[in-house]
DNA sequence: TTGATTTTACTGCCAAAGCGGTAATTTATT
DNA sequence: AATAAATTACCGCTTTGGCAGTAAAATCAA
C-alpha cells in the first residue's frame, strides 16, 4: 500500500461519500491543500492528516505482519498484568 | 490503530528482530530520532518515513473500509480500459 | 563489578509540510 | 449556451518534522 494507492483510495471513497475536497478537509479539519496533495500520492504527508482524513470517509489502517497474533498475545498479558 | 498503538507494534517487531533503535534507523535509511519518536507514539510521523520503517521490520500498511471491494473492482476496470 | 551497548532525552539547524489565498481550467447543472 | 461548482496548480508564510550530536540513565554481557 503505498501513497500513490492510499490517494486513489482517497478519492473513491471521497467521490462515494459526495463530498468536494473542500468539504472533506473542512470536516477533517485540515486544509485543502493536503487533501489534493493526498490524492496526487504525495507520500509525505504527516500521519495525524492521513488519520483525520481517513476518519472522515470511515477508512482505518490496519497493520499486517508475520508476527501481528504473537503482538495481540503480549499485549493482552501486559494488560492482565497491569490490571492484576 | 492510532499513533501509539503503531509505536508498540514497531517497538514489538523490532525487539523480536534483534535490531537496536539505531540499527533499525539505519537499515530504514531514517535518523534514529524518528525511531525513537515513532516508537513513542508521536503521531506526526511522515508517511514515507513510517512506511522506510515498516519495510525493515516487515509490515504492510492496509486500509479497511466497507467499500474497498468496490474500489479494487473499479481499479481493475480501470485497468482494463487503459490495457484495450 | 566492570565495560559495552542501548535507550532516553535534550539541543539547534534546515528543509519542507500544512496553511489560506488566488486564479485558471475543467466538469456539472439549469 | 450560460452559470455554478469543483478541480488543478501555483504563491508566500509559519510551523515543525527529521537530522546529527551530545550526554546521562538504564540494560546487558563478560
Amino acid at each position: 500500500m503505498d501513497a500513490k494507492k492510499i490517494g486513489q483510495v482517497v478519492l473513491f471513497h471521497r467521490k462515494t461519500a459526495g463530498l468536494s475536497r473542500e468539504a472533506c478537509a473542512e470536516l477533517a479539519g485540515v486544509g485543502k491543500t493536503v487533501v489534493y496533495d493526498l490524492e496526487q500520492g504525495k507520500p509525505t504527508i504527516q500521519l495525524d492528516t492521513l488519520q483525520k482524513i481517513l476518519a472522515v470517509l470511515n477508512i482505518k489502517i490496519v497493520l499486517e505482519s508475520p508476527m501481528m497474533q504473537k503482538f495481540e498475545q503480549e499485549i493482552s498479558k501486559k494488560m492482565e498484568d497491569e490490571k492484576g
